[in-house]
DNA sequence: ACAGGAATGTACATACATGTACATTTGATG
DNA sequence: CATCAAATGTACATGTATGTACATTCCTGT
């Protein structure tokens, strides 16, 4: 079975190096992401990562793997799941915008702000951007929209969250829950039923 | 009179090393705006650019300078500006997303990316998102629309074009134009007339 | 044409990062 | 408990950046 940082008698492993990267990226861009730092945060000595990584690049390109693997194939999938109407598969696709193990807004935007500098992973993150609107509009397609129309609502509702992330506010999850209703409106075009609120704030964990 | 750049006999100048600077932030970000790098891009030697500024932070503060001055008060004006309908004035606000006099929507991003390391400078670009989605919730106050939906659509517009910035998308004009209808569409949730259209192309030099 | 400030360049001290070579310590396993 | 690979640490060579001191060159106005 594979080991993990926890419970290997070692002091630091990739994972541990791989983490405390991840940090220092949301929390202050690629360009703070050097070993030295690293090696102090984890109070080991900077030459031990080279037991795990051949080079800092190998470690950026890890990053860049794990942001892969979550937020694009999630936000398809919910945009892709079943919903009667296209209210309740508007909540569908909300439901990655306020559940972190689905979208993992903060590693996005670090990401975008990285591509400024890396024209390989602009192109990554550009092709994530495709594939990701792709999946919207073909969901307002299920639900009658034509193709013009479906093609910007799906960019509204998906540059709305981008743009969200990149204001990098922090809010309570109440003052974002209360716009629920409205954007559900303006991005459908139809307020949804009191009901399909209810399911969506049900799957979410509040009361009411 | 002041002596810009080109009319002084001397090769560098504050506006140079600024306009560099500047150059270099859109392309690769704040972390590749360093002096060396700067100098070799001018054909100067490194030093003379502190007879301009005192440090590098100096420099960094100057285009901190120059964003605020530009982006924000264009946004508040345009959102500000007469208009008869919900759909023209929309179509004002839209003038900066067609202008880049009005506002750099590079210059924006580059700015965001920046704020992920800097805590003033993030504050600072709060405290402008503060003021323009103000602005915006005004404008939709002033058409009818009451407080939870005014500030919802607000958000809707003023997101949607931070969102497209942050795709830093390379797309023809004629790409984004196509969209401006449904657009508006969405954000108003009333279709523009005709020739609130027309107006809106004739600003932009567009034959029809 | 020359004085004097504006601008540029040279040289030096320093800081911080990377990566390699090699020695040392540590922990799991037989 | 001895072994050996896994992991860590030390030392060194190197690159790139910063900023200061000081000398030099260049333009402008008299």
């Amino acid at each position: 079975m594979e080991q993990t940082s926890s419970d290997s008698g070692w002091r630091g492993s990739q994972d541990a190096w791989l983490a405390a990267a991840y940090e220092v990226l949301l929390e202050a861009g690629v360009d703070a992401v050097r070993i030295l730092p690293l090696a102090k945060k984890l109070g080991l000595s900077r030459t031990s990562f080279y037991w795990f990584f051949k080079d800092r690049e190998e470690l950026l390109d890890a990053l860049v793997s794990r942001w892969r693997e979550k937020n694009t194939g999630n936000l398809i999938k919910q945009s892709e799941a079943y919903a009667e109407t296209i209210a309740e598969a508007m909540l569908n696709v909300f439901d990655c915008w306020f559940d972190s193990e689905l979208f993992d807004a903060k590693f996005e935007f670090a990401i975008r702000s990285w591509a400024i500098q890396s024209p390989e992973l602009l192109a990554e993150v550009q092709r994530a951007d495709r594939r990701r609107l792709d999946a919207l509009t073909r969901m307002f397609g299920r639900f009658g929209q034509d193709e013009p129309h479906a093609d910007v609502r799906a960019r509204t509702v998906y540059l709305v969250q981008i743009g969200y992330i990149s204001m990098q506010t922090e809010e309570e999850v109440s003052a974002r829950r209360k716009r629920i209703p409205a954007y559900v409106e303006i991005f459908t075009g139809k307020a949804p039923e009191q009901r399909e609120l209810d399911r969506f704030f049900a799957r979410h964990g509040h009361a009411g």
